[in-house]
DNA sequence: CATAGACGAGACGGACCGTCTCGTAGTACG
DNA sequence: CGTACTACGAGACGGTCCGTCTCGTCTATG
């Protein structure tokens, strides 16, 4: 996927060794981490030869990044839009305590870091990842905000984008640098925080609702 | 440094073969970046034996780790403390566009990218790191912030751990993932947002002096 | 002035890389 | 229904870099 080399014929593709190469790159991933996981290692698991990789891969990040798309195909409940109840706080605490326990589900955690190391070093791979995951989630985040926004939940000069940064970027820091632990708590610490702002306001901590 | 294994006399160590590996090591990252950055290459580059590398480092990153700290103790304008004017948001936007600065300048920029990928992948270097340079400086920022608290210029519920993720995880992330440019704008806006909060108040962007 | 030890150089086996070439098997198409 | 195509598993290949080791040289410490 996501670019062949030389037009291999897809019609003909054997998807049982498509399936034992990502679940296979999925279950190395987990047990030996980045560092370690090597081509090799995800052919000789998967009983398939290197060049069935490399035929339809162009690197070990597409690997992981489409075996991650597989697991996360597996059940669909994948959103079109984010939550919206009317109250921005308690939805966007829905949003981030349901990304804490998918970032500590170990089998979505491993691999999913495995993927943002290989981001760092690839740029082709990071250009593909935010075109089809990135961007799409950070829209659907911003028009989340952009609804909140409209509804005077939200500062009127709030830029949306430093807005998504203030609210998912610490999580994200915290998971990927491993800055400690990933609770339900620090998500919706971070969430108070970033609506009420740092200055002392009328509510400091537990507000609303 | 940061460990040796079997005890070399530090004492006989060639001062210039220690400053040619960690010059070779900056100029290298910064010319074909983390991906293809080698021992070997470095030892080369130095005009070095590979050996006199693994004599005084545990690993790669540890080289890159101690060059950054010779190009940092280059100058001495390291801080003991954070500016404390008793304005808390130009203190912050002080310190915020001095670190969009140094982020934006390839001497350091390219060498700081392939140490945080070699700790993403080491947690002995993670540990490392941690301890001598980014523990510190969080304590830093907190004590500025623990400041303006006791000033009243911070909320007293605020928690200042997250406070610190608020303000500088956005920098870290946009120049680590390259997820846009680092200017001194978005360091502003930052600012402003994380000290008035998402939520509409008197003061919706630009605020204050 | 002698000697221990750091040094530059590079050989070594091993891990993976990415490419290639086999013989086999299954599928699309005549 | 048969045949040609081509993806497949397997693994050999040269290449890079790893981390260890062994040289002979140079130096500075004792």
């Amino acid at each position: 996927m996501t670019t062949q080399r030389k037009a291999p014929d897809a019609a003909r593709r054997n998807e049982a060794a498509r399936r034992a190469i990502l679940t296979a790159a999925l279950d190395l991933a987990g047990e030996v981490g980045y560092a370690r996981l090597s081509i090799e290692a995800i052919a000789t698991r998967a009983g398939a030869g290197k060049q069935t990789i490399y035929r339809w891969w162009p690197s070990k990040g597409a690997v992981l990044f489409d075996a991650l798309l597989m697991l996360s195909e597996g059940q669909d409940d994948q959103p079109a839009d984010l939550p919206d109840t009317g109250d921005l706080e308690a939805d966007l605490k829905t949003v981030l305590r349901a990304t804490v326990d998918e970032l500590n589900d170990p089998r979505y955690s491993e691999p999913m870091r495995a993927l943002a190391i290989e981001i760092l070093l690839d740029p082709a791979l990071a250009a593909d990842f935010a075109e089809r995951l990135d961007e799409p989630m950070r829209e659907l985040k911003r028009r989340r905000l952009r609804r909140a926004q409209q509804a005077g939940d939200l500062g009127p000069g709030v830029d949306l984008d430093v807005a998504v940064d203030l609210l998912w970027g610490p999580l994200k820091n915290r998971w990927l640098h491993r800055e400690g632990p990933l609770t339900t708590e620090f998500a919706d610490t971070v969430v108070e925080t970033a609506l009420n702002g740092l200055r002392p306001g009328q509510s400091s901590s537990s507000t609303s609702r």
